[in-house]
DNA sequence: CAAGTTATTGCAACCGTTTGCGATTACTAA
DNA sequence: TTAGTAATCGCAAACGGTTGCAATAACTTG
């Protein structure tokens, strides 16, 4: 709960103003653990007001994404969100089959990186990636129903 | 001009019907000259076929990837689609800022791939994979112009 | 070649997300 | 406390992409 405050203090040192909409949206996100896609936030954020309308809901969560106070993550085809990790950064492995989220660590990536910037230049966007797949559990019970060999 | 002919076949072979906007798809693509966003797919289709319709360029382009004719690539937001290269698989580097897209080997993702695997049991999906970032002459670009510190 | 079967089509409606615009409202400064 | 202002809002229309459905047309069989 004192999350908040540091990102409203954030808000207001960059000029932005403090509307009602904006802290909803901000202690929804803050009061869900993980990643929340974008009509869980709408909906919830419309119980505690109304009016709240969803193209205000994608312009509050890219400006706190734009400040850093919230990640995204696109899952499956949805973004979804949380409050940016103060322990540090990390990916993702999403399951296709269970929509699970899975954290991973950046150390499996910065070898990657490091690579395509030595070899060719290149700087890849790797701050917050979510890789898709298919989980541990999930070829397991593939495997037991028959998934693609019978 | 023959590689349309293996794709055909194939159509034929798995009971698919060969429809003019097939072929005006298919043939779109294979002169075109690597990858290829929907609309300017759909665009030059229409000149060849006048009530060419969006959906069915989507559902037709769907189909041969299904069948291994084509391979999808996201680049930015939006589908590219690009005859599937007979040499092999490869993945993409997409510079956000010029569009421009380099090929890359699948080795630099094998190591990757394999640890996810040994160590969570993930299988991610790699088979052709864009990945985003700063291309090294737009690095440059930015640099002389004052992209971000001045 | 004609008729029957069914995959495929064009169209329109829909999805999640973005955007333009005029109305509202948070802030600033008297 | 009050205006003045510009940021922000709600709404509606648009985007790229998908889907349901009735009409069409590619194939099959004779
Ligand atoms: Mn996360
Ligand atoms: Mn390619
Ligand atoms: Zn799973
Ligand atoms: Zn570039």
């Amino acid at each position: 709960m004192i999350k908040h405050e540091k990102a409203i203090e954030t808000l207001r040192l960059k000029g932005h103003r403090l509307t009602p909409q904006r802290l909803i949206v901000l202690s929804t996100i803050a009061s869900g653990d993980g990643h929340m896609g974008v009509d869980e936030v709408f909906q919830a954020a419309k119980k505690a007001y109304p009016y709240m309308d969803i193209a205000t809901v994608y312009r509050t969560l890219h400006l706190f994404k734009e400040l850093g106070v919230v990640t995204e993550v696109a899952i499956g085809d949805r973004l979804h969100f949380e409050l940016t990790d103060p322990e540090g950064h990390h990916h993702h492995m999403v399951c296709r089959a269970c929509n699970g989220a899975f954290n991973l660590s950046p150390h499996y990536l910065a070898e990657f990186r490091e690579t395509l910037n030595k070899e060719f230049g290149f700087e890849p966007d790797l701050e917050h990636f979510a890789v898709s797949g298919v989980c541990a559990k999930c070829q397991e019970a593939d495997r037991k129903s028959g998934g693609n060999q019978g």
